[in-house]
DNA sequence: CATATTAATTGTAATATTGCAATAAACAAA
DNA sequence: TTTGTTTATTGCAATATTACAATTAATATG
């Protein structure tokens, strides 16, 4: 039916899932990529940089702030996207704590 | 029109996409754990430890098993699953790098 | 004020995902 | 062979996601 049963998993769960989905889409691997890497606040370039149209790119910013990765600040006409430092240390941590686990060494050799 | 332009976007960040999107659903983030925590081989005690039907566990364990996530080897008329390590940590570490980055000190106080 | 610039919103179309009932397939045991 | 057990597949229905054209909103500049 399309729709997550959200009440079955652990809080733990859905959170790890939730900050995985946003990753989970290229154009906004690639906006993150860019804004980790930039050396001044990106204010619209994502645009051409991408290669998607501005709605398409405007909607990706706003999942991605939806969920705290990003903040955006207005300046003048245009808007100063940067990542959220705070916010994206504790998702990081989140998620690397379930990335990082391993097979436990009893059922290493029953496949 | 509901379908990513992969070719706009470098080989990386597709798997670094493609890999979080497979862990951008509850029910997958369970199954990993339950695979993880178990103390040997799980044969498909998975649907009434999740709390899904039958044919949609065997659904996200056909897209973990395409992923490389899982493999499963058949014992009789049961399937028994495990994480496939050597892919699970070349996943582990794609992501990793993804994941560690931090905003470069350049632009700490702009936004 | 009129005009340009930039980003958000709205509306819509196409495709993907999630979930399950029904069924099939594969095998073990009686 | 028949019956039970376990997992996969098929076929749907409902919802979500992706993408963009058209428009709007907000602000700067002439």
């Amino acid at each position: 039916m399309g729709i997550t049963k959200s009440e079955i998993y652990t809080k733990q769960q859905n959170e790890i899932a939730q900050i995985a989905k946003v990753i989970g889409h290229p154009a906004r691997v690639a906006i993150l990529e860019h804004l980790f890497k930039a050396q001044s606040c990106i204010c619209g370039d994502l645009v051409e940089e991408i290669g998607l149209a501005q709605p398409t790119i405007s909607q990706h910013l706003k999942e991605l702030k939806n969920m705290g990765f990003i903040k955006g600040t207005i300046e003048g006409t245009s808007v100063c996207y940067c990542i959220d430092e705070t916010n994206w240390e504790s998702m990081q941590q989140v998620l690397t704590s379930f990335i990082t686990q391993n097979p436990s060494s009893k059922n290493k050799n029953c496949c």
